[in-house]
DNA sequence: ATCCTCCCCTAC
DNA sequence: TAAGGTAGGGGAGGAT
């Protein structure tokens, strides 16, 4: 058992599919068979997800330059001139004579703190200080750090040569108490002592940053002392950002690829009116195929009286009451349950409450704008740190320096999938996407906490309205001021963090944020970009995940600028022209994607790739029923409808028994086949008709039916007058299915 | 050339 | 126990 589990996870992840037809990204020199070979027979290769060896292996002690920090320095400054002038008082005034309580004190801030960077500056130089960038035992004379890396501790040049290493509390109570208190009883102990489980592998990462706890020991202690004082400087003001002329383009633009923008209204109660362009973009891992198995058995659900060792229950029996056998509104429960399905309706829940998003009546006006636009274009990306997580441990302080995930089930065996993780979990190497049991095999005092959906709705809705977003601020006035700003409001309103990254173009911006995560904000000048995408892996780059990561190793191709010796062309014919073009450009820093506008959906669908087991094909045909009439709904919800059905199923593939995951599909084939009917439909009566007829025309054996999908595209809007009008509609009649 | 179907890949 | 969804980009290869 142990054995098998083990090759399944080894397995995980890696593409163990069928391929039936053309390989994806063109690559025909891959034979097929050589690559399912390979990967089912290198259980080295990697590990589960992809991201895990996309982690972050950029290090740089240096956060910014001398320009871009003092870019951030002057900004801060106008920030605070400027909400306070809009406001209208005489706040400015008071900013001047406010206590220098920090002169002759300059300090250098090592690694993530609360404050953080950028905050504690800020309050250094209201209060007569010195923030410095960059650590010179001649200029700084305090270190400001939250927690202390084992690598540091061991490392004694940088135990400071002497200089106090102190809490970023002082700063604050300093501040609060109106005269510099003693540094003393602030001074940073070592952090290896309380959490030994730390030792063991932080030198695995250089990025001094996942190095430590991303949290202040006293979280709850520190919080409203720091929230008030960004109460008297941060308080938003709309005016300040006057964002409402955000020049948009439209999908008539040049750039093919494009985003799904939203419009959103940011932190509504605070800047309540004010619309500002985003989009949602995207940039994780995939879910990768899911996994294989060693059993040769039959399905185990097919005996229901056959019980499994060690839990005490088997999944026959759970099937009986967790599967599509046993739950005849089991989609409807599933969903309610599902990170995935949740973060997939994401901009969708949000589209719906915030109204009309296919309005492009202005798009080419603004485009011609943009055009005409001479200034430098900036966009912002805005990313909640280890969001699940972080909206959770919020509330439980006693947990916000210790490894947490999210995760349904905290059970001994351990199939649960990690959702998130926060960052002290995270320098154990626990991943979204992992198996608990791996996690903790990796972190064996991981703390396992629930989802809280309803939260991670209030949060979004509150900071970016989904996870992340892209604002473009071209003309809007200093970028990373906006972005400051827009973190400092997204904490006061969630007492969640943030992440921002600014640059020229949304894959820079997105870059930039990878970066400055946790907590953070980082600049990439236009000076900067060739250095900065020179230290880049090629995974690094969005739209780069495991496979095509492979793909440019099988040609010796590591890193972003392993890709600047190679010509378009070459790219191009090994992996496609648009693919091609897209590694060619990313490579050297050119995105020329817009952020946009919602572009139309271009289908709507439902699948369940959980739970689903049937014994008879009446089985399946009850399920189709509710699938059918969630995907009807959802097309109703949308007004639209539409022309082509397609069905996927998952099966069992040949030789691979029940999955470890429980209630898991396993290892399967995928299949999916499509009918376009004569008029656009929402009826869940046609579908249901449709999706049996395609269901059946695969004559699978149900029993090894493992997952189904039923996707609508050719999308009209209900309305649009296109689905019945005139002679071509009757005409077009005729291929009703019935 | 362009469209269509059947995939795979990616990101959240 | 556990909740492995959703949508777009894009490639191959055939039909038109
Ligand atoms: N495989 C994944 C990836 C993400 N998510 C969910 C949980 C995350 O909190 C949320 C946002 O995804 P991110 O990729 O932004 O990850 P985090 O916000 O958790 O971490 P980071 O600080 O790296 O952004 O989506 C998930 O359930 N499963
Ligand atoms: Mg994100
Ligand atoms: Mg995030």
């Amino acid at each position: 058992m142990a054995g098998e589990e083990k090759e399944e996870e080894s397995l995980k992840r890696k593409k163990v599919d069928n391929v039936p037809r053309g390989m994806a990204w063109g690559a025909q020199s891959f034979a097929s068979a050589r690559i399912s070979s390979i990967r089912e027979k290198d259980p080295s290769s990697v590990s589960d997800f992809g991201r895990y060896m996309a982690e972050k292996r950029r290090k740089l002690n240096v956060q910014y330059n001398e320009d871009s920090s003092n870019k951030l320095l002057n900004n801060a400054t106008a920030a605070v001139a400027a909400l306070h002038s809009k406001e209208g008082q005489i706040v400015v005034a008071e900013i001047s004579t406010k206590s220098r309580i920090f002169n002759g004190i300059s300090i250098w801030v090592d690694g993530f703190t609360v404050p953080t960077h950028q905050e504690l500056r800020h309050l250094m130089l209201q209060y007569g200080g010195v923030f410095e960038n960059y650590f010179r035992r001649e200029l700084v004379t305090h270190i400001i750090c939250s927690t202390l890396p084992d690598s540091k501790i061991k490392n004694p040049r940088s135990l400071s040569r002497g200089l106090p290493i102190v809490k970023p509390e002082w700063i604050v109570d300093s501040i609060a108490a109106g005269r510099v208190l003693s540094w003393a009883p602030y001074q940073l102990q070592r952090i290896a002592l309380e959490h030994p489980n730390q030792r063991t592998l932080q030198s695995a990462y250089l990025n001094p940053k996942l190095d430590h706890c991303p949290l202040p020991l006293d979280w709850r202690d520190n919080y409203p002392t720091y929230s008030n004082m960004m109460d008297i400087d941060l308080e938003p003001r709309s005016e300040l950002l006057a964002l409402e002329n955000v020049p948009t383009s439209d999908n008539q633009g040049p750039s093919s690829v494009q985003d799904g923008a939203v419009n959103f209204t940011l932190l509504e109660e605070d800047l309540k009116g004010i619309e500002v362009k985003a989009d949602e973009c995207s940039e994780t891992e995939n879910q990768g195929v899911l996994e294989s198995h060693g059993k040769k058995d039959s399905v185990a659900i097919v005996d229901r009286s056959k019980r499994n060792t060690g839990a005490g229950y088997s999944d026959a029996a759970a099937a009986a009451t967790h599967s599509t056998l046993g739950d005849d509104n089991f989609v409807q429960n599933y969903f309610k349950s599902s990170r995935l399905h949740f973060i997939g309706t994401w901009r969708n829940r949000y589209q719906s409450r915030y109204g009309s998003f296919n309005d492009n009546s202005e798009g080419q006006d603004q485009q011609v704008f943009r055009a005409k636009s001479g200034s430098d274009p900036a966009v912002i990306h805005i990313d909640m740190d280890c969001f699940f997580v972080a909206v959770v441990v919020r509330d439980r302080p006693e947990l916000h320096d210790k490894p947490v995930a999210v995760c349904h089930s905290d059970s001994v065996r351990g199939s649960g999938e990690i959702s998130s993780a926060n960052y002290p979990a995270r320098a154990f190497g626990v991943r979204a996407g992992m198996f608990v049991r791996d996690a903790k095999a990796k972190c064996p005092d991981l703390e396992i906490v629930p989802y809280n959906f309803e939260a991670y709705e209030q949060v979004a809705d509150k900071a970016v309205s989904c996870d992340e977003a892209f604002l473009d601020v071209t003309d809007q006035g200093d970028p990373c001021q906006i972005a400051s700003v827009i973190r400092s409001q997204i904490f006061e309103a969630t007492r969640c963090t943030a992440s921002a990254g600014v640059s020229k173009n949304k894959l820079l911006a997105r870059l930039a944020t990878r970066k400055a995560k946790p907590n953070g904000l980082y600049y990439i000048a236009p000076s900067e970009v060739e250095g900065f995408m020179d230290e880049l892996a090629v995974e690094d780059l969005p739209g780069v995940g495991w496979t095509l990561k492979e793909k440019l190793k099988s040609h010796n191709l590591h890193k972003c600028s392993d890709l600047l010796r190679v010509s378009k062309d070459f790219l191009q014919r090994e992996f496609g022209v648009k693919t091609g073009d897209m590694l060619w450009s990313y490579a050297r820093g050119i995105d020329t994607r817009e952020v946009q506008q919602a572009q139309i959906r271009k289908s709507i669908g439902a699948e369940v790739n959980w739970g689903v087991r049937f014994l008879v094909p009446e089985d399946a045909h009850r399920f189709l029923v509710t699938l059918s009439t969630e995907v009807a709904t959802r097309l109703q919800t949308a007004a639209v409808k539409g022309r082509t059905i397609t069905l996927k199923v998952k099966r069992r593939k040949e030789g691979s028994g029940e999955p470890s995951k429980f209630m898991g599909c396993g290892v399967c084939d995928n299949f999916s086949r499509s009918e376009t009917v004569g008029y656009a439909t929402d009826s869940q009566e046609i579908l249901l008709r449709v999706a049996k007829q395609l269901f059946n025309s695969f004559a699978f054996d149900v029993r090894d039916v493992r997952g189904v999908g039923l996707q609508v595209t050719r999308l009209e809007a209900v309305g649009s007058g296109q689905s019945l009008k005139g002679a071509f509609s009757l005409r077009m009649l005729f291929k009703i299915p019935d």
